[in-house]
DNA sequence: GCAGTTGTTTTGAGTTACTCAAAACAACTG
DNA sequence: CAGTTGTTTTGAGTAACTCAAAACAACTGC
């Protein structure tokens, strides 16, 4: 039946190698943890991992977070207020949405308008990289509990 | 000569009457500790402080942090990577530039254009009340470094 | 101007989310 | 398949807060 041979550490292997970096079980099995359109902390990625892969240690989860969003395989955020988060969706810069109460976070395209993203007023003489939109507000499901 | 007689002092004392809380020593000298435009965090707050109270403790400062950007008196930023920072530009909703190599901050006013800063593309059913924008760039003193 | 109430500050301990370093180990190279 | 180099494990350590109880100080009304 070959259920082994899953498709996403195929295309995780790849990844890795990509970047130059060597393909181990704890970085198929983080990578492997985090499904699409999650947002997720370090702590439920070590826990998601160690019932695959019982004694990988919470240090190597770091370790291995800190490796795949270095190479661009993963993303890294931390809305104020909560434990760094991480997904899986790269490439596109999009931005996010935030729940003031119950910390949920949902992705969002990028701003209407012609990509104002990356024009700030005055610059100040930097020379600015990236643009980062947090929204914040109240989900669906916050705003029926009032 | 009345030094003792501050302008900002009693602005300060105004600041937290309007806003219901106590006047009291260690709150006006973490508002005095502030200068207009800079962005420091707790630490260096709580030195400041101790320079001109010398028996006020860290808690405290943590608690009048909370208390005054609570109400509005100061504002917090979270920077990814770095320790809370706060500021004494309150009232307008401006942005913040922050150097990738040297964690500077500067702020900067709204994105150009016509306030795309609070319309996401979708909402998913959110009800956004604020949009936090953060450039992440080098710093005139950094691009000279290299 | 003073007592009472209520909000603040102090003191002390505890926690969360990481980070660092050394030694054991496992992937890729030739 | 041996060697090299990058990873993971094990163990310790830290920064930046947060919580709780007791001591204290601001404002209220008398």
């Amino acid at each position: 039946m070959l259920t082994d041979v899953a498709p996403d550490r195929q295309e995780a292997a790849a990844h890795l190698r990509e970047a130059g970096l060597k393909v181990t079980e704890p970085r198929l099995a983080v990578f492997g943890a985090i499904e699409l359109g999650e947002h997720i902390d370090a702590d439920e990625i070590f826990r998601r991992v160690t019932r695959e892969l019982p004694n990988t240690s919470l240090q190597t989860v770091y370790g291995v977070l800190a490796a795949l969003s270095g190479a661009g395989i993963l993303r890294k955020i931390e809305p104020a207020g909560s434990p760094a988060l991480y997904e899986n969706r790269i490439g596109d810069n999009h931005h996010h949405l935030v729940c003031t109460s119950c910390n949920a976070v949902v992705d969002v395209g990028c701003v209407v308008g012609e990509a104002p993203c990356l024009t700030p007023s005055e610059t100040h003489g930097f020379q600015i990289a990236t643009a980062e939109v947090t929204f914040w507000g109240l989900c669906p499901d916050c705003r029926a509990l009032t």
